[in-house]
DNA sequence: ATATTAATAGATAATATTTTTCCTTAAAGA
DNA sequence: TCTTTAAGGAAAAATATTATCTATTAATAT
């Protein structure tokens, strides 16, 4: 039995094949998809689910803390089942959202409380470029 | 004549007193407000002010660079007048959104720059934490 | 295997935010 | 003052997300 039978059981969740396959989607991808683009994913597979499982899935998944939201600036939440805290960087020309790695800044948070009375929890941090494929185009 | 006057005018675009009150408003306050919170704000001045008018403002103002868009994680978008790249704190608990005062984090794009190949230009930095309002009411 | 029960999927409606449309008004310049 | 054209306001439309409701199904016990 593995941890997602476990966690799931635990908090009297039920680990249906449309969960399932909606977080195994998040693990395997470095996309970063929206709801519509996992919806579209996973609708070969599954033809009859619908856009609001996508949505309440999600959510529940966030509520166990195996996925994080991403909010890059655009008109919709992206989604990442990378749940440590990871800078991302997106491509204003075709939009892509991809994560930076290895580069390690962890020591921000630390760091800007040094500069606010806040207690400091958590941070996002974005960058906006162009990426190799759109600086070919030019 | 004024940098405001002169820009509408190179773009030609009409300096209507909606257009000034709001541009002044962002530029007077630290809140990061929304578009709704704007158009509270201006309300007891112009109250025939429509919030179509604020969208359509704003929009207007992020195209002439006098405007900066945010997306701490909420429903809807904040701006700031303060157009430099500059990190926030948003309190998780009442939802505030506050200027990292003299926090510099400039070099974080080249320092990206290492570990991507894209062209990096910005970046949007935001910390989740507690605000000393909210750390008294525990 | 079957029955029981509670959670969930899917369909649909509702909500919230933002954008668009269309017509009237008013800013800017002559 | 007159003309031109951008912009305001009201309302509808478009998007993204959430809530509601009923049938289905996963989980557990028998
Ligand atoms: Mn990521
Ligand atoms: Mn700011
Ligand atoms: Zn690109
Ligand atoms: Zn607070």
């Amino acid at each position: 039995m593995d941890n997602l039978t476990a966690l799931f059981k635990e908090k009297n969740l039920k680990l249906t094949p449309q969960r399932y396959a909606i977080y195994k989607y998040l693990k395997s991808t470095k996309s970063h998809p929206s709801a519509e683009m996992i919806y579209e994913a996973l609708r070969p597979d599954f033809p009859t689910m619908s856009l609001a499982t996508v949505y309440k899935t999600v959510k529940t998944l966030i509520e166990l803390g195996l996925v994080q939201e991403l909010n890059v600036g655009e008109d919709n939440f992206r989604f990442d089942a990378n749940v440590d805290t990871h800078p991302h960087i997106v491509c204003t020309s075709c939009g892509r959202v991809d994560d930076i790695e290895d580069a390690v800044f962890e020591h921000l948070n630390e760091e800007v409380e040094n500069y606010t009375n806040y207690k400091v929890n958590t941070h996002k941090l974005y960058f906006y470029g162009v990426c190799p494929n759109c600086q070919g185009e030019l």
